[in-house]
DNA sequence: AAGCAGAGTGTACGTTGTACACGGCACTAG
DNA sequence: CTAGTGCCGTGTACAACGTACACTCTGCTT
Protein backbone atom coordinates (compact mmCIF):
# COMPACT_ATOMS: atom_id res chain seq x y z
CA UNK A 1 0.00 0.00 0.00
CA UNK A 2 2.61 2.67 1.00
CA UNK A 3 5.03 1.04 -1.61
CA UNK A 4 1.77 1.95 -4.58
CA UNK A 5 1.88 5.63 -3.51
CA UNK A 6 2.77 7.20 -6.60
CA UNK A 7 2.78 10.38 -5.43
CA UNK A 8 4.61 10.30 -2.70
CA UNK A 9 7.46 12.28 -4.06
CA UNK A 10 5.05 14.68 -4.81
CA UNK A 11 4.27 15.72 -1.10
CA UNK A 12 7.90 14.84 -0.29
CA UNK A 13 9.36 17.82 -1.79
CA UNK A 14 6.20 19.93 -2.10
CA UNK A 15 4.16 19.73 1.30
CA UNK A 16 7.33 19.51 3.60
CA UNK A 17 5.96 20.30 6.80
CA UNK A 18 2.07 18.74 5.88
CA UNK A 19 3.12 15.47 8.05
CA UNK A 20 5.33 17.16 10.83
CA UNK A 21 3.09 17.82 13.64
CA UNK A 22 5.27 18.22 15.97
CA UNK A 23 8.98 19.54 16.16
CA UNK A 24 11.47 16.84 15.37
CA UNK A 25 12.19 14.76 18.47
CA UNK A 26 15.17 12.06 17.23
CA UNK A 27 18.53 13.09 17.11
CA UNK A 28 18.61 12.52 13.02
CA UNK A 29 16.51 14.23 10.83
CA UNK A 30 15.11 14.63 7.02
CA UNK A 31 17.02 17.59 6.14
CA UNK A 32 20.56 15.48 8.43
CA UNK A 33 20.12 12.80 6.24
CA UNK A 34 19.86 14.94 2.91
CA UNK A 35 22.88 17.02 3.76
CA UNK A 36 25.07 13.93 4.49
CA UNK A 37 24.00 12.39 1.23
CA UNK A 38 24.72 15.43 -0.37
CA UNK A 39 28.23 15.31 0.85
CA UNK A 40 29.17 11.71 0.44
CA UNK A 41 28.18 12.36 -3.47
CA UNK A 42 30.07 15.71 -3.55
CA UNK A 43 33.18 13.96 -2.39
CA UNK A 44 32.79 10.64 -4.36
CA UNK A 45 29.96 10.83 -6.96
CA UNK A 46 26.61 8.56 -7.03
CA UNK A 47 28.62 5.56 -7.11
CA UNK A 48 29.70 5.75 -3.68
CA UNK A 49 26.13 6.84 -2.41
CA UNK A 50 24.72 3.70 -0.55
CA UNK A 51 23.06 4.12 2.01
CA UNK A 52 25.08 2.26 4.46
CA UNK A 53 27.60 5.01 3.70
CA UNK A 54 25.34 7.80 4.41
CA UNK A 55 24.32 6.10 7.84
CA UNK A 56 27.99 5.37 8.84
CA UNK A 57 28.86 9.52 8.48
CA UNK A 58 26.24 10.50 10.51
CA UNK A 59 27.09 7.37 13.02
CA UNK A 60 23.81 6.16 12.80
CA UNK A 61 22.64 2.34 11.15
CA UNK A 62 21.52 2.02 7.72
CA UNK A 63 18.15 1.14 8.75
CA UNK A 64 17.65 4.50 10.43
CA UNK A 65 17.51 6.40 7.81
CA UNK A 66 14.94 4.93 6.51
CA UNK A 67 12.84 6.73 9.47
CA UNK A 68 13.26 9.85 7.56
CA UNK A 69 13.34 9.10 3.76
CA UNK A 70 10.97 6.43 2.27
CA UNK A 71 13.75 5.04 0.14
CA UNK A 72 16.59 5.78 -2.11
CA UNK A 73 14.73 7.08 -5.16
CA UNK A 74 13.08 9.77 -2.98
CA UNK A 75 16.28 10.34 -1.35
CA UNK A 76 17.76 11.24 -4.56
CA UNK A 77 14.43 13.61 -5.32
CA UNK A 78 15.56 15.71 -2.14
CA UNK A 79 18.80 16.35 -3.28
CA UNK A 80 18.35 17.23 -6.52
CA UNK A 81 15.78 19.93 -4.99
CA UNK A 82 18.00 20.90 -2.55
CA UNK A 83 20.55 21.49 -4.70
CA UNK A 84 18.53 23.51 -6.84
CA UNK A 85 17.52 25.66 -4.30
CA UNK A 86 21.11 26.93 -3.34
CA UNK A 87 21.33 29.90 -6.12
CA UNK A 88 19.82 32.48 -6.72
CA UNK A 89 17.36 32.86 -9.54
CA UNK A 90 17.81 34.46 -13.01
CA UNK A 91 17.02 37.86 -13.05
CA UNK A 92 14.43 38.97 -15.63
CA UNK A 93 16.25 40.27 -19.61
CA UNK A 94 18.12 41.62 -21.15
CA UNK A 95 17.42 38.44 -22.88
CA UNK A 96 21.03 37.71 -23.48
CA UNK A 97 22.65 38.77 -20.18
CA UNK A 98 19.52 36.72 -18.67
CA UNK A 99 20.06 33.45 -20.47
CA UNK A 100 23.88 33.47 -19.88
CA UNK A 101 23.43 34.06 -16.21
CA UNK A 102 21.08 31.32 -16.24
CA UNK A 103 23.77 29.03 -18.18
CA UNK A 104 26.53 30.10 -15.75
CA UNK A 105 24.31 29.25 -12.46
CA UNK A 106 24.11 25.77 -14.02
CA UNK A 107 27.65 25.51 -14.82
CA UNK A 108 28.60 26.35 -11.37
CA UNK A 109 25.88 24.22 -9.75
CA UNK A 110 27.23 21.22 -11.77
CA UNK A 111 30.41 21.75 -10.86
CA UNK A 112 29.64 21.79 -6.74
CA UNK A 113 27.66 18.77 -7.34
CA UNK A 114 29.08 17.18 -10.64
CA UNK A 115 26.75 13.60 -9.64
CA UNK A 116 23.63 15.80 -10.54
CA UNK A 117 24.58 14.64 -13.86
CA UNK A 118 25.41 11.33 -13.52
CA UNK A 119 21.44 10.60 -12.33
CA UNK A 120 18.44 10.17 -14.99
CA UNK A 121 16.41 13.62 -15.56
CA UNK A 122 13.46 11.15 -16.88
CA UNK A 123 10.73 10.61 -14.33
CA UNK A 124 12.59 12.31 -11.62
CA UNK A 125 10.15 14.01 -9.61
CA UNK A 126 10.08 18.29 -10.11
CA UNK A 127 11.01 20.17 -7.05
CA UNK A 128 9.71 23.46 -6.22
CA UNK A 129 13.39 25.05 -6.00
CA UNK A 130 13.84 23.52 -9.46
CA UNK A 131 10.63 24.72 -11.45
CA UNK A 132 11.27 28.17 -9.56
CA UNK A 133 14.59 28.55 -11.35
CA UNK A 134 12.70 27.31 -14.47
CA UNK A 135 10.18 29.81 -14.70
CA UNK A 136 12.72 32.25 -13.92
CA UNK A 137 14.88 31.26 -16.94
CA UNK A 138 11.65 31.89 -19.12
CA UNK A 139 10.67 34.58 -17.67
CA UNK A 140 14.12 36.31 -18.33
CA UNK A 141 13.66 35.66 -22.24
CA UNK A 142 9.83 37.12 -21.69
CA UNK A 143 10.01 40.10 -23.36
CA UNK A 144 10.76 39.29 -26.67
CA UNK A 145 7.63 38.64 -27.68
CA UNK A 146 8.43 34.76 -28.78
CA UNK A 147 5.76 32.42 -29.06
CA UNK A 148 5.57 30.29 -26.14
CA UNK A 149 6.54 27.10 -27.74
CA UNK A 150 9.56 29.33 -28.60
CA UNK A 151 10.23 30.76 -25.23
CA UNK A 152 10.53 27.29 -23.94
CA UNK A 153 13.42 26.25 -27.36
CA UNK A 154 14.95 28.57 -26.48
CA UNK A 155 15.62 27.89 -22.84
CA UNK A 156 15.67 24.60 -23.33
CA UNK A 157 18.80 24.97 -26.03
CA UNK A 158 20.77 26.41 -23.52
CA UNK A 159 20.06 24.00 -20.88
CA UNK A 160 20.82 20.86 -23.39
CA UNK A 161 23.83 22.01 -24.20
CA UNK A 162 25.22 23.02 -20.43
CA UNK A 163 23.74 19.83 -19.47
CA UNK A 164 26.20 18.68 -22.60
CA UNK A 165 29.38 20.22 -21.27
CA UNK A 166 28.62 19.48 -17.95
CA UNK A 167 28.72 15.92 -18.34
CA UNK A 168 31.78 16.17 -19.54
CA UNK A 169 32.66 17.95 -16.76
CA UNK A 170 31.39 16.32 -14.43
CA UNK A 171 32.48 12.77 -14.99
CA UNK A 172 36.35 13.91 -15.17
CA UNK A 173 35.88 15.69 -12.00
CA UNK A 174 34.05 12.81 -10.62
CA UNK A 175 36.73 10.02 -11.47
CA UNK A 176 39.53 11.55 -10.18
CA UNK A 177 37.82 12.07 -6.93
CA UNK A 178 36.53 8.53 -7.26
CA UNK A 179 39.82 6.78 -7.67
CA UNK A 180 42.14 9.36 -6.52
CA UNK A 181 44.10 8.75 -9.99
CA UNK A 182 44.79 11.70 -11.93
CA UNK A 183 43.61 12.15 -15.50
CA UNK A 184 47.37 12.55 -16.79
CA UNK A 185 48.27 9.76 -14.51
CA UNK A 186 45.69 7.40 -15.67
CA UNK A 187 46.32 7.82 -19.54
CA UNK A 188 49.67 7.70 -19.00
CA UNK A 189 48.95 3.98 -17.40
CA UNK A 190 47.73 3.34 -21.21
CA UNK A 191 50.29 4.57 -22.95
CA UNK A 192 50.13 1.78 -25.49
CA UNK A 193 47.41 3.32 -27.15
CA UNK A 194 49.46 6.06 -28.96
CA UNK A 195 51.55 4.03 -30.99
CA UNK A 196 48.35 3.74 -32.57
CA UNK A 197 47.80 7.19 -33.57
CA UNK A 198 49.46 7.27 -36.75
CA UNK A 199 48.99 10.04 -39.83
CA UNK A 200 47.90 7.51 -41.86
CA UNK A 201 44.87 6.10 -39.48
CA UNK A 202 43.91 9.61 -38.10
CA UNK A 203 45.59 12.20 -40.05
CA UNK A 204 43.75 15.15 -38.66
CA UNK A 205 44.38 14.35 -35.34
CA UNK A 206 47.66 13.52 -35.42
CA UNK A 207 47.92 17.02 -37.61
CA UNK A 208 46.34 18.84 -34.46
CA UNK A 209 48.56 16.81 -31.90
CA UNK A 210 51.38 17.87 -33.83
CA UNK A 211 50.82 21.08 -34.28
CA UNK A 212 49.56 21.56 -30.78
CA UNK A 213 45.88 21.88 -30.95
CA UNK A 214 45.64 19.77 -28.04
CA UNK A 215 48.18 21.48 -25.62
CA UNK A 216 46.27 24.73 -25.78
CA UNK A 217 42.88 23.84 -26.01
CA UNK A 218 39.97 26.91 -25.65
CA UNK A 219 37.49 26.52 -22.97
CA UNK A 220 34.64 24.28 -23.79
CA UNK A 221 32.13 26.13 -21.81
CA UNK A 222 32.96 29.32 -22.35
CA UNK A 223 33.64 28.76 -26.40
CA UNK A 224 30.27 27.04 -27.01
CA UNK A 225 28.30 29.46 -24.93
CA UNK A 226 29.44 32.25 -26.92
CA UNK A 227 28.62 30.08 -29.91
CA UNK A 228 25.09 29.03 -28.63
CA UNK A 229 24.29 32.38 -27.95
CA UNK A 230 24.94 33.95 -31.15
CA UNK A 231 23.19 31.47 -32.76
CA UNK A 232 20.10 32.04 -30.66
CA UNK A 233 20.50 36.04 -31.17
CA UNK A 234 20.26 35.28 -35.25
CA UNK A 235 17.11 33.38 -34.42
CA UNK A 236 15.46 36.21 -32.43
CA UNK A 237 16.79 38.89 -34.49
CA UNK A 238 15.38 37.36 -37.78
CA UNK A 239 11.94 38.73 -39.34
CA UNK A 240 9.84 35.65 -39.86
CA UNK A 241 11.22 32.86 -37.42
CA UNK A 242 11.12 29.49 -38.57
CA UNK A 243 8.68 27.25 -36.96
CA UNK A 244 10.77 23.47 -36.41
CA UNK A 245 7.98 21.45 -35.70
CA UNK A 246 7.90 17.75 -33.53
CA UNK A 247 7.54 15.32 -36.30
CA UNK A 248 6.99 12.00 -34.48
CA UNK A 249 7.33 11.15 -30.32
CA UNK A 250 9.84 10.92 -28.24
CA UNK B 1 49.38 -8.98 -12.31
CA UNK B 2 46.79 -10.24 -15.05
CA UNK B 3 44.62 -7.76 -13.13
CA UNK B 4 46.79 -4.62 -13.42
CA UNK B 5 47.72 -4.68 -16.86
CA UNK B 6 46.69 -1.18 -17.89
CA UNK B 7 46.96 -1.50 -21.31
CA UNK B 8 44.72 -4.89 -21.49
CA UNK B 9 41.69 -2.22 -22.97
CA UNK B 10 43.83 -0.87 -26.03
CA UNK B 11 45.15 -4.39 -27.20
CA UNK B 12 41.67 -5.87 -27.38
CA UNK B 13 40.66 -2.86 -28.76
CA UNK B 14 43.28 -1.61 -31.18
CA UNK B 15 44.72 -4.97 -31.86
CA UNK B 16 41.74 -7.33 -32.36
CA UNK B 17 43.41 -10.28 -34.02
CA UNK B 18 46.82 -10.17 -32.53
CA UNK B 19 46.47 -12.86 -29.86
CA UNK B 20 44.08 -15.05 -31.95
CA UNK B 21 46.32 -17.27 -33.42
CA UNK B 22 43.99 -19.94 -34.54
CA UNK B 23 40.82 -19.94 -35.79
CA UNK B 24 38.28 -20.07 -32.80
CA UNK B 25 37.37 -23.13 -31.51
CA UNK B 26 34.44 -23.12 -29.78
CA UNK B 27 30.95 -22.10 -30.62
CA UNK B 28 31.14 -18.85 -28.12
CA UNK B 29 33.33 -15.63 -29.42
CA UNK B 30 34.14 -12.12 -28.30
CA UNK B 31 31.80 -11.05 -31.54
CA UNK B 32 29.25 -13.03 -30.11
CA UNK B 33 29.29 -11.90 -26.72
CA UNK B 34 29.56 -7.73 -27.93
CA UNK B 35 26.69 -8.33 -29.79
CA UNK B 36 24.44 -10.04 -27.66
CA UNK B 37 25.61 -7.43 -24.74
CA UNK B 38 24.64 -4.92 -27.26
CA UNK B 39 21.10 -6.32 -28.25
CA UNK B 40 20.49 -6.51 -24.63
CA UNK B 41 21.13 -2.81 -23.44
CA UNK B 42 19.58 -1.71 -26.71
CA UNK B 43 16.23 -3.17 -25.34
CA UNK B 44 16.60 -2.54 -21.59
CA UNK B 45 19.17 -0.18 -21.08
CA UNK B 46 22.87 -0.13 -18.92
CA UNK B 47 21.12 -1.30 -15.95
CA UNK B 48 19.44 -4.66 -17.66
CA UNK B 49 23.23 -5.19 -18.78
CA UNK B 50 24.57 -8.20 -16.53
CA UNK B 51 26.76 -10.66 -17.12
CA UNK B 52 24.04 -13.15 -16.38
CA UNK B 53 21.55 -11.58 -18.85
CA UNK B 54 23.64 -11.70 -21.86
CA UNK B 55 25.14 -14.99 -20.78
CA UNK B 56 21.45 -16.40 -20.74
CA UNK B 57 20.47 -14.99 -24.32
CA UNK B 58 23.50 -16.78 -25.35
CA UNK B 59 22.49 -20.15 -23.70
CA UNK B 60 25.67 -20.38 -22.00
CA UNK B 61 27.07 -20.06 -17.98
CA UNK B 62 27.61 -16.40 -16.50
CA UNK B 63 31.15 -17.65 -16.58
CA UNK B 64 31.41 -18.82 -19.94
CA UNK B 65 31.75 -14.91 -20.85
CA UNK B 66 34.83 -14.37 -19.20
CA UNK B 67 36.92 -16.69 -21.42
CA UNK B 68 36.29 -14.11 -24.51
CA UNK B 69 36.06 -10.89 -22.33
CA UNK B 70 38.38 -9.77 -19.92
CA UNK B 71 35.36 -8.63 -17.80
CA UNK B 72 32.49 -6.13 -17.35
CA UNK B 73 34.09 -2.69 -17.96
CA UNK B 74 36.16 -4.47 -21.14
CA UNK B 75 33.00 -5.66 -22.78
CA UNK B 76 31.64 -2.02 -22.24
CA UNK B 77 34.45 -0.49 -24.34
CA UNK B 78 34.08 -3.16 -27.12
CA UNK B 79 30.28 -2.66 -26.89
CA UNK B 80 30.52 0.77 -27.55
CA UNK B 81 33.32 0.38 -30.18
CA UNK B 82 31.29 -1.48 -32.21
CA UNK B 83 28.12 0.92 -32.23
CA UNK B 84 30.78 3.77 -33.50
CA UNK B 85 31.57 1.06 -36.24
CA UNK B 86 28.05 0.69 -37.73
CA UNK B 87 27.92 4.00 -39.66
CA UNK B 88 29.56 5.72 -42.36
CA UNK B 89 32.14 8.71 -41.50
CA UNK B 90 31.20 12.24 -42.08
CA UNK B 91 32.40 13.00 -45.89
CA UNK B 92 34.54 16.13 -46.05
CA UNK B 93 32.85 19.80 -46.53
CA UNK B 94 31.30 22.23 -47.24
CA UNK B 95 31.63 23.04 -43.36
CA UNK B 96 28.08 23.35 -42.58
CA UNK B 97 27.05 20.09 -44.16
CA UNK B 98 29.91 18.56 -42.68
CA UNK B 99 28.91 19.56 -39.24
CA UNK B 100 25.38 18.46 -39.92
CA UNK B 101 25.94 15.46 -40.99
CA UNK B 102 28.11 14.83 -38.06
CA UNK B 103 25.50 15.61 -35.61
CA UNK B 104 22.24 13.98 -37.54
CA UNK B 105 25.04 10.74 -37.59
CA UNK B 106 25.59 10.82 -33.88
CA UNK B 107 21.75 11.54 -33.26
CA UNK B 108 20.82 8.23 -34.96
CA UNK B 109 23.34 6.42 -33.25
CA UNK B 110 22.35 7.43 -29.74
CA UNK B 111 18.48 6.85 -30.83
CA UNK B 112 20.15 3.44 -32.15
CA UNK B 113 21.62 2.89 -28.73
CA UNK B 114 20.29 5.05 -26.29
CA UNK B 115 22.61 3.05 -23.30
CA UNK B 116 25.32 4.92 -25.03
CA UNK B 117 24.26 8.24 -22.91
CA UNK B 118 23.97 6.52 -19.63
CA UNK B 119 27.66 5.48 -19.97
CA UNK B 120 30.55 7.68 -18.62
CA UNK B 121 33.03 8.50 -20.94
CA UNK B 122 35.27 9.37 -19.04
CA UNK B 123 38.05 7.42 -18.89
CA UNK B 124 36.81 4.99 -21.43
CA UNK B 125 39.45 3.79 -23.78
CA UNK B 126 38.72 5.19 -27.21
CA UNK B 127 38.45 2.91 -29.97
CA UNK B 128 39.18 2.79 -33.96
CA UNK B 129 35.82 3.42 -34.70
CA UNK B 130 35.63 5.94 -32.14
CA UNK B 131 38.57 7.90 -33.49
CA UNK B 132 38.29 7.15 -37.34
CA UNK B 133 35.33 9.08 -37.01
CA UNK B 134 36.00 11.93 -35.10
CA UNK B 135 38.66 12.47 -37.43
CA UNK B 136 36.77 12.60 -40.11
CA UNK B 137 34.54 14.88 -38.26
CA UNK B 138 37.51 17.08 -37.95
CA UNK B 139 38.29 16.64 -41.83
CA UNK B 140 34.93 18.26 -42.46
CA UNK B 141 36.09 21.45 -41.52
CA UNK B 142 39.82 21.61 -42.15
CA UNK B 143 39.22 23.79 -45.35
CA UNK B 144 38.42 27.15 -43.22
CA UNK B 145 41.84 27.73 -41.80
CA UNK B 146 40.95 27.50 -38.63
CA UNK B 147 43.85 27.58 -35.54
CA UNK B 148 44.00 23.32 -34.60
CA UNK B 149 42.16 24.35 -31.17
CA UNK B 150 39.70 26.08 -32.77
CA UNK B 151 38.85 23.04 -35.10
CA UNK B 152 38.54 20.81 -32.04
CA UNK B 153 36.39 23.66 -30.34
CA UNK B 154 34.02 23.85 -32.98
CA UNK B 155 33.44 20.12 -33.29
CA UNK B 156 33.09 19.70 -29.39
CA UNK B 157 30.86 22.22 -29.64
CA UNK B 158 28.47 20.14 -31.46
CA UNK B 159 29.03 17.13 -30.03
CA UNK B 160 28.35 18.62 -26.53
CA UNK B 161 24.72 19.61 -27.70
CA UNK B 162 23.94 16.69 -29.32
CA UNK B 163 25.20 14.79 -26.30
CA UNK B 164 22.71 17.15 -23.71
CA UNK B 165 19.64 16.48 -26.05
CA UNK B 166 20.63 13.31 -26.76
CA UNK B 167 20.55 12.08 -23.39
CA UNK B 168 17.44 14.01 -22.16
CA UNK B 169 15.40 11.28 -25.12
CA UNK B 170 17.48 8.49 -24.53
CA UNK B 171 16.73 8.52 -20.59
CA UNK B 172 13.11 8.77 -21.93
CA UNK B 173 13.18 5.88 -24.17
CA UNK B 174 14.71 3.61 -21.97
CA UNK B 175 12.82 4.65 -18.79
CA UNK B 176 9.64 3.61 -21.03
CA UNK B 177 11.49 0.14 -22.21
CA UNK B 178 13.08 -0.92 -18.74
CA UNK B 179 9.70 0.02 -16.94
CA UNK B 180 6.84 -1.30 -19.54
CA UNK B 181 5.17 2.28 -18.47
CA UNK B 182 4.33 4.83 -21.06
CA UNK B 183 5.59 8.54 -20.15
CA UNK B 184 2.18 9.58 -20.05
CA UNK B 185 1.11 6.82 -18.10
CA UNK B 186 4.37 7.63 -15.78
CA UNK B 187 3.02 11.84 -15.22
CA UNK B 188 -0.65 10.70 -14.97
CA UNK B 189 0.09 8.30 -11.66
CA UNK B 190 1.77 11.59 -10.15
CA UNK B 191 -1.56 13.69 -10.53
CA UNK B 192 -1.20 15.39 -7.20
CA UNK B 193 1.75 17.13 -8.57
CA UNK B 194 0.21 18.98 -10.82
CA UNK B 195 -2.41 21.35 -8.61
CA UNK B 196 1.22 22.69 -7.05
CA UNK B 197 1.59 24.96 -10.13
CA UNK B 198 -0.04 27.60 -9.32
CA UNK B 199 0.48 31.21 -11.04
CA UNK B 200 1.70 33.23 -8.04
CA UNK B 201 4.56 30.32 -7.88
CA UNK B 202 5.16 30.06 -10.93
CA UNK B 203 3.56 32.55 -13.29
CA UNK B 204 5.66 32.07 -16.75
CA UNK B 205 5.56 28.12 -16.40
CA UNK B 206 1.56 28.25 -16.11
CA UNK B 207 1.04 31.38 -18.71
CA UNK B 208 2.93 28.26 -20.96
CA UNK B 209 0.95 25.81 -20.19
CA UNK B 210 -2.45 27.67 -20.32
CA UNK B 211 -1.42 29.12 -24.09
CA UNK B 212 -0.42 25.34 -24.97
CA UNK B 213 3.31 25.87 -25.50
CA UNK B 214 3.65 22.93 -24.32
CA UNK B 215 1.28 20.66 -25.67
CA UNK B 216 2.86 21.76 -29.58
CA UNK B 217 6.66 21.99 -28.61
CA UNK B 218 9.03 22.51 -30.94
CA UNK B 219 11.57 19.83 -32.14
CA UNK B 220 14.79 19.92 -29.53
CA UNK B 221 17.22 18.52 -31.73
CA UNK B 222 16.36 20.66 -35.06
CA UNK B 223 15.52 23.71 -33.19
CA UNK B 224 18.73 23.38 -31.18
CA UNK B 225 21.38 22.22 -33.99
CA UNK B 226 19.91 24.81 -36.10
CA UNK B 227 21.17 27.69 -33.68
CA UNK B 228 24.27 26.03 -33.10
CA UNK B 229 25.49 25.60 -36.22
CA UNK B 230 24.07 29.44 -36.56
CA UNK B 231 26.27 30.53 -34.50
CA UNK B 232 29.29 28.67 -35.65
CA UNK B 233 28.62 30.46 -38.53
CA UNK B 234 29.08 33.84 -36.75
CA UNK B 235 32.22 32.49 -35.55
CA UNK B 236 33.65 31.30 -38.75
CA UNK B 237 32.68 33.92 -40.85
CA UNK B 238 33.23 37.00 -38.45
CA UNK B 239 37.11 38.90 -39.41
CA UNK B 240 38.81 38.27 -35.89
CA UNK B 241 37.82 35.35 -34.58
CA UNK B 242 37.64 35.92 -29.98
CA UNK B 243 40.04 33.65 -28.64
CA UNK B 244 38.93 32.23 -25.26
CA UNK B 245 41.89 29.95 -24.27
CA UNK B 246 40.96 28.00 -20.88
CA UNK B 247 41.92 29.40 -17.36
CA UNK B 248 41.77 26.48 -15.24
CA UNK B 249 42.73 22.97 -15.56
CA UNK B 250 39.22 21.18 -15.34
C1' DA C 1 49.88 -43.17 -25.67
C1' DA C 2 50.71 -39.02 -22.95
C1' DG C 3 49.75 -34.74 -21.79
C1' DC C 4 48.51 -30.14 -22.32
C1' DA C 5 45.77 -26.01 -23.43
C1' DG C 6 41.57 -23.96 -23.81
C1' DA C 7 36.10 -24.00 -23.39
C1' DG C 8 32.52 -24.09 -20.45
C1' DT C 9 30.64 -25.13 -15.51
C1' DG C 10 29.57 -24.61 -10.51
C1' DT C 11 30.30 -22.81 -6.18
C1' DA C 12 31.29 -19.12 -3.20
C1' DC C 13 32.07 -14.31 -1.43
C1' DG C 14 31.44 -9.48 -0.63
C1' DT C 15 28.42 -5.52 -1.69
C1' DT C 16 24.07 -3.44 -2.80
C1' DG C 17 18.84 -1.83 -1.46
C1' DT C 18 15.44 -2.74 1.71
C1' DA C 19 11.54 -5.82 4.08
C1' DC C 20 10.45 -7.10 8.61
C1' DA C 21 10.40 -7.84 13.45
C1' DC C 22 12.05 -5.96 17.50
C1' DG C 23 13.53 -2.91 21.82
C1' DG C 24 13.53 1.42 24.09
C1' DC C 25 11.91 5.96 24.71
C1' DA C 26 8.53 9.94 25.47
C1' DC C 27 4.34 11.47 25.74
C1' DT C 28 -0.91 11.08 27.01
C1' DA C 29 -5.32 9.07 29.15
C1' DG C 30 -7.10 6.96 33.00
C1' DC D 1 1.17 6.80 39.20
C1' DT D 2 0.37 3.49 35.80
C1' DA D 3 -0.86 1.60 31.34
C1' DG D 4 -0.96 2.47 26.61
C1' DT D 5 0.44 4.23 22.14
C1' DG D 6 3.10 5.43 18.89
C1' DC D 7 7.83 6.96 16.95
C1' DC D 8 13.20 6.23 16.77
C1' DG D 9 16.82 3.51 15.95
C1' DT D 10 18.66 -1.56 15.61
C1' DG D 11 19.58 -6.22 13.80
C1' DT D 12 18.88 -9.85 10.85
C1' DA D 13 17.84 -11.61 6.40
C1' DC D 14 17.37 -11.96 1.30
C1' DA D 15 17.87 -11.52 -3.64
C1' DA D 16 20.81 -9.68 -7.29
C1' DC D 17 25.21 -8.05 -8.71
C1' DG D 18 30.51 -8.86 -10.54
C1' DT D 19 33.87 -12.14 -10.45
C1' DA D 20 37.72 -15.27 -8.14
C1' DC D 21 38.75 -19.96 -8.14
C1' DA D 22 38.76 -24.69 -8.76
C1' DC D 23 36.84 -28.12 -11.42
C1' DT D 24 35.50 -31.25 -16.01
C1' DC D 25 35.64 -32.31 -20.72
C1' DT D 26 37.33 -32.15 -25.27
C1' DG D 27 40.64 -32.25 -29.07
C1' DC D 28 45.28 -31.31 -30.81
C1' DT D 29 50.31 -31.95 -30.50
C1' DT D 30 54.09 -34.76 -29.68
Amino acid sequence: MKQDDRNRSVRLLWEPDAQVTREPKGALSRARVVEAAIKVADAEGIGALTMRRVAETLGFTTMSLYRHVPGKSELLDLMVDAVWGETEHTPRGPWRAGLEFYARQMWSMYRAHPWLLQLTNARRMPGPNAMTRQDAAFAAVSELGLKPEEIVAVVTTVGQFVAGVGRTMADRILAERETGVSEEDWWNDRDELWGHFTPERLPMMTHIWTTGGYERPLDEFEFGLARVLDGLEVFISSEDRPLVRRKTCL
